[in-house]
DNA sequence: ACACGGATTGGGAGCGCTCCCAATCAGCGC
DNA sequence: GCGCTGATTGGGAGCGCTCCCAATCCGTGT
């Protein structure tokens, strides 16, 4: 029978309201061992009814814990506003704090003058726990500077530069293998490949799969087939665009909305989709399930991303310094039809 | 040259460092008058130098402020994962906490339990100055629980139980009259709507809109040429499909990814876009711009929305209590091909 | 009945800050 | 040169909690 969260309730007087001191009473909220049992039912009563709860500020100032972790978001992450990514791994975290009771402070960075006002924030003493940040692009130096901020951090998606980070990324290499050597299974000759953003940690692990899987098989990636996107349905309508001349019949792109936009400039190019050309995206977001023709990709686990990602950092926050943490999450090749494996088969 | 955040300052130890007394160094800090020149001139390079920010959890524990928000997005904003519209809202709202030197905490609520864990840690004394929560489904009791809170609330979009909250939204009637006359205006005879969710406030103004156009040029809106869609691609693709046989020959659907899917729809069944059937969208994301054929839509100022959203709470809790804040944003009308306008004129 | 040990309990100190009030200072007029 | 005023400055108290240590309690063995 909780009365809605009464007017200014202290340790003290819950103390008083059942009889013992404040010190009872924390032991008692903090679950503490001895406390006898018919006084820790007591007071239990009496937090129920009063529906208190302890002061966070008053908290964090003695315990030096905010059980707040920080999610920056650097301004290099530009996709931000387009990939359906970013929703889904900021329901990954969000579930993951929910897991562990952190409350999860959002630092989005939109220009320089915006990283100048969140990094005294973010390093204020009192306020956070741990950061999480997305790994942007190269030269974004935001990364840097949270590190050396005395505070656990965890980077999501690989780190760019320093090596004593602990990170949590998918395999991106190796999704970028997966897909090519599927293209290459099915026989196709001409793979082109439309890559991410250039700069970005991400893109350069997808490209490298890419030829890994060409050269594997004793085939030399050609420079006339490798085109760069940006990550965006209209980057990878425009890239399509300039492959168009290199006559692929096949392509791979490092992102599925880029997937979807080349497939458009395919279609308007009077190409049939998969016959004349075939395509393989990367993410599996939910538009790929119902592009037409359904989208061939990879999947990443990308909200399972977000709740390692916060479990990592909090075992960081929680269990103090230990050897750097480095996980890497695997994909899974989702076979539709725009690859044209049901009709090559 | 602040030397990177040392070790343990506090208000103290700076005063010590230069040569005066705590509550100097507090006035110095929190701009209070009455501190000779000199002494601020000197306290502030003794700050500069050190690095020194005070400790959040303390100002916090006396002051009873602690200058983040919360943003709360109940479980019945299904859409938050794709629809672009959250992003952007996100980055306005950022963007807005960055002016004030606030820090937004995000609370996304993925279920029943989440609503549990989630209740406790948003009225946590101590913990937020303010909430801003998402306007969702009939039914949801969220916004009520919220409001009972006592602190201060804006809702960001119509809420659809108490009147005596502020609340901040597009002007979704307005909007979506516009649309429809528009259409009129072309000489379209048999004009359909989607509808966004049934349940939703956007949804059901969105449909008033579309009644009140038709209605006041003396058309009967005809309930075969309303049919409900969900904000989703798919959804629009579905619904367009039940709508074909009463052959409209204009759709106003109440975001653009339904009027993207239901143009997918019409060009499956064979139809000219614009000249069999002419769409328009709602909300101006970036795709409606790449969609072929370009898409007619209304637009809204969802960052800017954010902004404003966080303007108004940041008033409410730094100038107490004042009448409760109504704010409805204006759209605009975005002509681009889908409608047939350049065609017909 | 009494000493003894461990289990419980209470209260003081202190986290780092703001606010209040009293103390000190400077500048002015006479 | 002295009192007066207003501008500066310093220090105590207290925000609500945790932690530590000392005090008290209880059950046991003898």
């Amino acid at each position: 029978m909780s009365s809605t969260a009464d007017s200014n309730l202290t340790l003290e007087e819950i103390a008083r309201l059942s009889g013992v001191s404040r010190s009872t009473v924390s032991r008692v909220i903090n679950r503490q061992p001895n406390v006898s049992n018919n006084v820790r039912l007591r007071v239990e009563a009496v937090i129920q009814e009063t529906g208190y709860q302890p002061n966070l500020a008053a908290q964090t100032l003695v315990s030096k814990r905010s059980w707040m972790i920080g999610l920056v978001l650097p301004r290099s992450v530009s996709s931000f506003f387009t990939d359906p990514y970013f929703p889904r791994l900021l329901q990954g975290i969000a579930q993951g704090c929910n897991q562990h009771n952190y409350t999860l402070g959002l630092f989005l960075v939109g220009n320089k003058e915006d990283e100048e006002k969140i990094m005294p924030r973010v390093s204020r003493k009192g306020m956070l726990d741990g950061i999480l940040i997305q790994s942007g692009q190269v030269g974004d130096q935001l990364i840097d500077r949270m590190v050396n901020l005395d505070l656990p951090v965890v980077v999501v998606g690989s780190p760019l530069h320093a090596d004593e980070i602990s990170f949590i990324d998918v395999d991106n290499v190796n999704g970028a293998y997966n897909a090519v050597s599927h293209l290459i299974r099915l026989g196709y000759q001409q793979i082109a490949t439309i890559t991410g953003l250039p700069g970005g940690a991400a893109s350069a692990d997808r490209l490298e799969g890419y030829e890994r899987a060409l050269t594997e098989r004793g085939r030399n990636p050609d420079q006339s087939l490798i085109v760069e996107g940006d990550f965006t349905e209209v980057g990878g309508y425009y890239a399509m665009q300039r492959l168009l001349p290199a006559k692929p019949d096949a392509v791979f792109a490092a992102s599925d909305l880029m997937a979807i936009g080349a497939m458009r400039a395919a279609r308007e190019a009077g190409l049939r989709i998969p016959e004349d050309v075939a395509f393989v995206g990367y993410d599996d977001v939910s538009v790929a399930r119902y592009a037409s023709p359904q989208l061939t990709t990879i999947r990443q686990p990308i909200a399972q991303f977000g709740v390692n990602a916060v479990g990592i950092l909090i075992d960081l926050i929680e269990n103090g310094i230990q050897p750097v943490r480095r996980i890497i999450m695997n994909t899974e090749l989702v076979i539709r039809e725009s690859c044209g494996a049901s009709r090559r088969r």
